[in-house]
DNA sequence: CGTGGTTTGTTGGTGGAGCGAACAAAAGAG
DNA sequence: CTCTTTTGTTCGCTCCACCAACAAACCACG
């Protein structure tokens, strides 16, 4: 039995992480911090808090909780909802929840195989959505924004007749992004390159006013992945570490330590697809060789078995079952290279969880078990710490709900804005 | 030209990161906050700061800086220094320095072959130290730990005399540390496996009442790199991001993002030296195959450049110089090893940069062409922002130097138990 | 049905901490 | 010697969480 210890100060614990923050500290960030503190516990919660409970949780007193509590009403950010009949001594609590369609954060994505919106509000549940299939490999910019605009207008005119605030905008991005600047830097299977998709966006009236940022569509699903598994555990999103791997067209990747995405110097981390598997092997598109999604790329992945171009997923999973041999030496190569690929992740950054999540998930029976050989095997702390490879649980289209969650995330980070 | 961004908040930013952070700020979370900043900005100041200066970078009124720094001053943290002559109209400040040799954080290491102990104060400068070189190889725990504490015990001594406050301890040690139970899980060099190093130090009577940490030594190493550049720079350590390695006769690693070490869900990251190079490639003592350290750990390389086993690094060099072919080889090899290693990583946290430290650092000249060769060619962003391959500059013992930092580091981080 | 016990939410008063304005102190400029 | 400029400090103000006390709403039990 290994105690899990966590990055924490072990001797003297910060109240407030000064962590990266060079910012004085004054009367008015103390407000915002507890604000956001017992707004992320009302958010969080896997059954609704009260006041009295949230004062436990957060170690606030009951007065200051309820002068917090009372502005986050006053906000629209949380709403009492009917008093809960309890079967035991003492006054019943006022049940609070996260307001429910008044604040929504708008998702966008433009994939190689579908474009679309996703509206989530505070509590994550879904309000609206407009997901439109189809082949946009290698599309033009403007004409696939113009789509994915219209789309949006559609949504976003829906929320404002039901009375909700747009928080703000995320777009989802299968390539590298520059965040703050809304640059897209390069999408390979879009065939993007240097696209300011901020600047398009503005061009939509309803757009011009909100926040508006862009995202790498693997960081945005890992992002999405982090939360359903933290509501499905019941724990803190603090304790998720996990490496995330998406087997598309492309391989994405992302790093989650602590409930965040690390790395990021320019926001574009989680390039695992071209990691190193063999440096004898086959040349790569990015110039080097033997890069990971040479071999368990989808397109790489349904070469070697011998199907032909564009064969699905779901189509290479039926030869397999059928005991087609090529292709199931394609899977059992492509999962050894993703072990490869993600043990040296792991012994880099000390973690002990592989989530697969795109076609992976779908592949998971086949794939995760080969996987989990390679790391039990190259990973040092697996002596210790158990490695888990496990399957992606946050549904379809997980970049976009990463993408709108993004946004609520920020109202949840950051409510004071929002007080009015 | 590329804009570097941040991972701040591009929207809105957080005055108190909330980051990580689960607990309630109250007044005097405020106090402490507010302290820790002015003492960091005292410390990292290129050139001595004054009250007024320090309100102006730090964002606080004159008043509460002034406050602030009375309260420095009465724990004996900070001293004022002599006026100095200005050739300026208006009123001179008052420089303020991290009080010299008043508190001092004590470093120890263990390696294979030295025993050391460090004290650095405030300001990061020399107090005292105490380094045995030798072969510590497969030893036994009991006795080096006895001979350090005899070295660490006339240091603390000399300490006391001068009136200095200790700290605190951080012991470096080559191995898995678990750094919150003070455990050294693993130390295939020492060939240690759990030797609980906090329990034996605390027998010594000196150290019974003091914190103790454990770290890992490129851990450490790296944070003593970090400092060391952005003193270098005169910049921020905020801005300091890059993956560290250090060769020596295993290969350590660790990872800085925004000035401070990543991962280490249980401590132990930064572990590069069993990465992929080659699934094919030659057994490994890990039980897996084709790790960097088969290539570029310092017995491989001498091997490989059919040199007998214990020959110096700068033996090696010599061969190289001379024009010796295998040796020229294996360095060749090795850089490449390394280069791929550190590709992965570079892709996956979005980074620019790797410094060599340890033996790297000495071979630097024949290694980093190399290294940095290969990284051009695979890290994905090197088209938009050059990869930089740079040489370590953090002296002689940087673990050492990393382990005393910490205890200080921690004093800055946490100023108001010391403040009486 | 009334009384006591228990939990919840609210109301004043208190103290800590930074802010703003004004002021004293210490230089250089003319 | 006076004026300007910059520094550091003093004093009253405001903001925010705390503490103690209290009102409210429920259960249990005689």
């Amino acid at each position: 039995m290994v105690t899990t210890v966590r990055r924490e100060d072990p001797i003297q614990p910060t109240l407030l992480r000064t962590r990266g923050s060079v910012r004085p500290a004054r009367q008015s960030s103390l407000r915002e911090h507890n604000l956001s503190l017992v707004l992320r516990h009302i958010v969080d919660a896997g059954t609704p808090m009260t006041r009295a409970r949230l004062a436990k949780a957060v170690g606030l007193t009951r007065p200051a909780v309820s002068d917090l509590v009372d502005r986050l009403i006053a906000a629209r950010l949380v709403v009492e909802s009917a008093p809960e009949a309890v079967e035991r001594a003492g006054r019943p609590g006022v049940p609070l929840l996260p307001a429910p369609g008044s604040f929504v954060g708008v998702g966008l994505e433009v994939a190689v195989d579908h474009i679309g919106v996703r509206a989530l509000d505070l509590g994550g549940t879904l309000v609206t959505e407009r997901i439109v299939e189809g082949d946009f490999r290698a599309s033009e910019p403007n004409s696939i924004f113009e789509r994915l605009l219209s789309l949006c207008d559609l949504v976003v005119a829906q929320l404002d007749s039901s009375s909700a605030t747009v928080a703000g905008v995320c777009v989802s991005v299968p390539g590298l992004t520059n965040p703050g600047g809304g640059m897209v830097r390069y999408a390979p299977n879009l065939v993007w390159q240097d696209v300011d998709a901020i600047a398009v966006l503005r061009r939509s009236p309803k757009l011009r006013e909100l926040p508006i940022e862009v995202g790498n569509d693997a960081d945005l699903a890992a992002r999405a992945e982090a939360r359903q598994r933290s509501r499905a555990s019941g724990g803190s999103r603090l304790d998720q570490n996990f490496l995330f791997i998406s087997g598309e067209v492309g391989i994405g990747g992302a790093i989650v330590l602590g409930g965040e995405l690390a790395g990021g110097l320019h926001g574009w981390s989680g390039e695992i697809g071209h990691a190193v598997v063999d440096p004898r092997g086959p040349q790569c598109g990015c110039g080097a060789t033997g890069c990971l999604e040479q071999y368990a790329g989808k397109d790489a992945l349904v070469r070697r078995a011998g199907l032909p171009p564009g064969t699905t997923i779901t189509n290479l999973l039926a030869r397999v079952a059928a005991g087609d041999e090529s292709a199931r030496t394609a899977v059992e190569e492509a999962g050894q290279a993703v072990g490869l690929a993600s043990s040296s992740a792991l012994n880099l950054l000390d973690l002990d969880t592989v989530v697969l999540g795109g076609s992976y998930a779908q592949m998971f029976d086949v794939l995760g078990p080969t996987v989990h050989a390679i790391l039990t095997e190259r990973v040092l702390a697996a002596r210790w710490v158990p490695v888990r490879v496990e399957s992606a649980v946050s549904g379809d289209f997980a970049s976009l709900t990463g993408a709108a969650m993004r946004v609520v995330d920020r109202v949840v980070t950051h409510p004071t804005p929002w007080l009015g």
